[in-house]
DNA sequence: CGAGTCCGGATTGTCAACCATTTCGGGATT
DNA sequence: AATCCCGAAATGGTTGACAATCCGGACTCG
């Protein structure tokens, strides 16, 4: 076993003095290190860079980010609760792989649900605002799509889903889509996209004019079509560890 | 507003000298000091002895307990994945509540979805000493129904589905079922029991005998019909704060 | 040669004291 | 009456030190 170097970048330290503060900011870089820390992570082992089954040693971690080892537990701890990492008692955390089979026999279910609980509920109480917000995603996803940044197109996906399911008011739900998401959002980096990208900014430019009827006939078939094809044929099985 | 002298007990520290390493213990009060307080917290919790919308406050939970305040701040993190507290930056951590709505469009549909799934799976790896295990865990549900504890028999219960979950050997579908059981805990706990003890020990048992036969055919209706009764007519709408 | 035992390094869990950062409520000011 | 400001309360983070535990390898003993 050859000694990896990993390097994860070592958390911006700058506080930015010209910085304004944003009103209704995309909520991007802000908060306590510890959020920090989660992101870092949680995007390295998403873009693969840590394999399943490999642990994360918290001091290392800490030494690597130019943090204690306070923050990098408590994002170990919010990593877990995203399916990302499982740790044992004195046996620290390692990655997680995720199964074909608990995608689209546990995971996608549980999103169907969610969403189209969360999507019915939002549609009573959205505003023009929320309606903003959400054009703004896809106008940059588009652009995420024109020029093939994948990252970011993701990135516009993930806030498009979220800003809805926050605008439905419903506390557990959006902590558990919340927890949902990275898993299936990890599962397709590492095994292969399904659709294109101009097929995704399509899919969410159909649905944010469905929301805008405020007609859950419209918004509901729609929804749970493009979720579903999210589920292609049982490609290679990966394990878990 | 009073002071009110919330007592949780200081967490035992006795290390129990004769006590033998059990080979296949059921698993309960082991673990380091952050387990213990999440157990105490959670129970506290679930018992109703915070309100919704209370706060936690660290430092009062570390001396109520008698540990510092990392064990507390890990236990809080647990808690909010499992649902019953949520925390936000610099304002710490509030109880939540739980309403019907989410209850039963959400909790119990994605539980039924993990359960069903994690059952069927379940059938084709079970041991003998798997049987045995949740037979144990039927018969105290028994003893506890005779002597009506309804404590005792929710921690049964929660065992007997725990120990199939885990025997389904699916990483992210036992870890979800773990993060919505106590809500739905909580929920019965605060606004009444649905059906009787003896109904739910007689549920239990039946469902021992059919996992036996390891035909889901047999499975799937009992456990479908088993969860669902855990949804009562709308009763008082609660809120989440 | 294999099984059990012991040991020490590595890593996690906990503690304590301390300071930085942020929130929030209330009072003083205008 | 609205605003600004301040200080108390709490959380977030740091450091350094230990305790508890796990794991792999060396060692012993049948």
């Amino acid at each position: 076993m050859v000694a990896t170097p990993k390097t994860i970048e070592p958390l911006a330290v700058e506080p930015a003095p010209t910085e304004m503060a944003p009103v209704v900011d995309g909520g991007l870089k802000a908060g306590p290190r510890g959020q920090q820390v989660v992101e870092a992570l949680r995007t390295a082992i998403i873009a693969g860079r840590f394999e399943p089954g490999e642990r994360l040693i918290e001091s290392a971690l800490s030494t690597e980010l130019g943090t204690s080892r306070g923050p990098v537990r408590e994002a170990l701890r919010q990593l877990e609760n995203e399916g990302l990492v499982m740790s044992l008692p004195y046996r620290g955390a390692v990655v997680l792989g995720v199964s074909d089979e608990e995608v689209q026999h546990v995971l996608i279910p549980i999103r169907l649900t969610v969403e189209r609980y969360s999507f019915a509920k939002a549609l009573e109480t959205m505003t023009e605002d929320d309606f903003a917000e959400i054009a703004k995603q896809v106008w940059l996803m588009e652009q995420a799509a024109k020029t093939g940044d994948l990252t970011k197109a993701v990135e516009a996906d993930l806030q498009f889903h979220d800003i809805v399911i926050s605008a439905s008011g419903q506390t557990h739900t959006l902590q558990i889509w919340r927890s949902i998401w990275p898993r299936i959002r990890a599962y397709f980096f590492r095994y292969g996209r399904s659709s294109s990208l101009e097929q995704m900014v399509e899919d969410h430019r159909v649905l944010l004019a469905a929301l805008q009827t405020r007609d859950p006939k419209q918004v509901t078939p729609l929804l749970e079509r493009h979720i579903q094809v999210a589920t292609p044929p049982p490609g290679p099985k990966k394990k878990d560890r």
